[in-house]
DNA sequence: CTAATGATGAACT
DNA sequence: GTTCATCATTAGG
């Protein structure tokens, strides 16, 4: 990660709303897949609702590793989702990809999300590690490094909208989601 | 050791 | 709106 990266990844709220809008990249054998992030949430060691809140443990270990670290883990025993460990080393702060506007490699996510239509290939957490070809084998792997990038280089600036997160049971009431006015790409339109 | 649960998605009615 | 697939982690005995 570039020095430039780093400085916007110091803490996991102001990453989350700086990641809308740049666009997530994996390159694969099978090709090269990406979308812009319309969605994120952020998750922190003092967060009732993260799985850094109890401490390191074996799924969580990458959760505490530095800043660009790729934390993957499994959700409800068969599904994948991706997070962007933010800083500093140590914290447990990571920010979960939500939803992505795809950009590349649509016919690749198609083939790979059993021939879905745009609209459902990546509006989801779980769903755009399969359209991008994400699963537990990338998790404490870094970010711009070789398989997953991130290009922090936006094509226009994104309106913000800041919301509860979606899932939970604990902390419910804490505004950490963060999703881009308008996008019809999001997981989930509603709530406040 | 056992049992409940979950940062979800797909397929239903 | 509801149900359920499916398993690592966690709490508890």
């Amino acid at each position: 990660m570039t020095v430039d990266m780093e400085k916007l990844f110091r803490n996991s709220v102001d990453a989350a709303k700086h990641l809308l809008g740049m666009e997530l990249i994996t390159i694969t054998p099978q090709g090269v897949t990406a979308g812009i992030i319309v969605e994120t949430e952020a998750y922190h060691q003092h967060d009732s609702a993260s799985h850094s809140f109890r401490g390191k443990t074996k799924r969580s270990s990458a959760m505490f590793e530095r800043p660009g670290t790729v934390y993957v883990y499994l959700s409800y025993g068969l599904h994948y989702c991706l997070n962007i460990v933010t800083g500093p080393k140590g914290q447990g702060e990571a920010v979960l990809i939500r939803a992505l506007q795809p950009t590349q490699g649509v016919d690749l996510m198609k083939s790979r999300r059993n021939h879905l239509g745009l609209m459902h290939l990546c509006s989801g957490p779980a769903k755009l590690t399969q359209a991008l070809g994400i699963d537990i084998t990338d998790n404490n792997t870094q970010i711009n490094n070789a398989k997953i990038h991130i290009n922090s280089e936006k094509t226009f600036k994104p309106k913000i909208i800041t919301s509860t997160r979606i899932g939970i049971s604990n902390n419910k009431d804490a505004k950490l989601r963060f999703y881009i006015e308008n996008s019809p790409f999001v997981s989930v339109k509603h709530k406040l």
